[in-house]
DNA sequence: TTGACATAGTTTGCACTGCCAACCAAACTC
DNA sequence: GAGTTTGGTTGGCAGTGCAAACTATGTCAA
């Protein structure tokens, strides 16, 4: 098999920093990860309820509550769909684009650091690899993904 | 100044895939991301719980229900210390051993589909990049860490 | 030695996260 | 139009995590 495991225990020790740098964020925001993720997948989308429960891996009755406290707050807002009077479509408001924006410079600020010591042309080399690993992984969600609705 | 931030996301992109993979496993075992960080940290250490606590980033009440969880389910165990009668060390049971090292395999192989497109010397070239962008993120973190614990 | 203060953990109370099962209402199907 | 599926909410439950209050032990100084 893949001989040594130094690449997938590398990816995991990276992705618990940067997850530390988002809660540690995101809290001072009074956001929580998946709050965080909400507000970075409404920027560019205005997706169903259901939608956006199946984005984040999330039940739907979940997803009631996470809308629920984000609209409280002004964040996002809910809007009744036009063709399926079921369906309710959940999208980002001003107030909420502009804390997503700040968060976001704010996470890119906290993890310049880190990046910074690496020289300019292995960041673009690391830019490339790990755009690689996530695509192949967005492939193998989706896979899975769909698999999720009706059937096998 | 880092003109573009491509690397930051890039790294917040895979960092979620990551976690998605962990939360997933970890919930097929009845345990959280932080279970799994604490079994993980147990493997080689036996700490107190404040030391655990800061480990973890957490305040010491959320250690005594996290640990107080996994003991009961017999993956851990709390030892008094004989040098001061008020610390509690907690320590990894063989039953605890053997499930975060089964954990870990499972993680290692839901992870390999990704990594496995890139050319064994792409893997190589990434594995030390990532480590060297964690070992940047760990030195920044003993630096606040430490300021909470004894000393340096 | 005693009194003041610091440290290690626990307890309590609160809000949030997330699941499941049950439910309602609107669509689709035959 | 009865039966089924789909979209979303509700209620109940366990876990996570924080903050404040509390107990017990340790430390330091007068």
């Amino acid at each position: 098999m893949g001989s040594d495991d130094a690449l997938e225990d590398a990816l995991v020790r990276t992705s618990f920093r940067v997850m530390a740098v988002l809660t540690r964020i995101g809290s001072d925001h009074d956001l929580s990860l998946t709050q965080l993720r909400v507000l970075g997948l409404l920027r560019d989308r205005r997706p169903r309820m259901t939608e956006l429960a199946a984005f984040l891996g999330l039940d739907k009755s979940t997803m009631t509550g996470l809308v629920e406290r984000a609209e409280r707050r002004g964040l996002v807002a809910r809007g009744k769909s036009p063709e399926d009077r079921r369906a309710v479509d959940v999208f980002i408001t001003p107030a909420g684009r502009e804390l997503a924006e700040r968060v976001q410079e704010e996470v890119r600020a906290a993890l310049a650091p880190f990046t910074d010591r690496l020289r300019a042309d292995d960041r673009q080399l690391l830019t490339r690899l790990l755009d690689s690993v996530s695509a192949a992984a967005t492939a193998n969600q989706a896979t899975r993904g769909t698999l999720s609705g009706p059937t096998g």
